[in-house]
DNA sequence: TTTTTAATGCAACTGGGTTGCAAATATAAG
DNA sequence: CTTATATTTGCAACCCAGTTGCATTAAAAA
């Protein structure tokens, strides 16, 4: 997989990124790109788009799939081992530009952490 | 909710933490307990363990949840807000035993954080 | 015991995400 | 520009972890 054709749907979806640069769970763009793109090729591009290193995304408190446009990520590794916030309130997502230091521990080798934290974001706390 | 009756179901639901102390995915105690429990009882139990304190859970890279029984939690606060692993390759999952500082975050109220550690476990090591 | 109330089983459902396949569209070749 | 080739797309049907409604059963209270 990889390498992706320049085609009207992943316009319209890489359009979606462009506006805010915030994450966007698949649902929403599903729904927000109904009339354009069908269901399926939305979940298609995204994974490809993450393959390619494009996006990448994570999983909130429900399981639900979030994606966020890379930074400095490439096809063959992703850097984005940064911490994602989600606000308990209102549900919106962030990433959190901070390098994280992966907990060490004894007898394992570790690669990877995914670090979701929750809270209530400016908005939700006026 | 809350307060379980001694039922047969709980009872043999809890044995199962108790022969070993690891984390165990719903989906795996439904098919372990098949024979004896129904899956729609297992999940309500599980959700009503955890509301009581006794189990805390969390999810994994694909989204499915883990149970596991809680340390010093009560009925009105889970204090495990401790990292878990999970091995990339045999999918097995622990509870990490540490202490974690909750990033911190301008503009926002952080309460929690879910932290999942991915890597390769002792036995997958050698 | 009998009554009350919570727990259970069953079947059907929910919803985020995936798959198979034929039709459409982008790119390469001529 | 036209045709050939290969990737994308849409559709419908499916997957599956987890939930819900409701009648039945089993704890605990009276």
């Amino acid at each position: 997989m990889g390498i992706i054709r320049k085609t009207q749907s992943a316009a319209y979806l890489l359009q979606e990124f462009e506006k805010d640069s915030k994450a966007i769970s698949a649902i929403e763009l599903v729904k927000r790109l109904s009339k354009k793109i069908n269901k399926t090729t939305v979940y298609r591009l995204l994974n490809k788009l993450e393959e390619d290193g494009i996006l990448h995304y994570f999983l909130d408190t429900k399981g639900v799939k979030w994606f966020a446009k890379c930074k400095g990520c490439s096809k063959s590794k992703h850097h984005d081992i940064h911490p994602h916030f989600q606000c308990t309130e209102c549900g919106n997502v962030d990433c959190i530009e901070v390098d994280i230091k992966v907990p060490e521990s004894p007898n394992r080798k570790i690669t990877n952490a995914h670090i979701l934290v929750l809270g209530q974001c400016n908005l939700c706390l006026e």
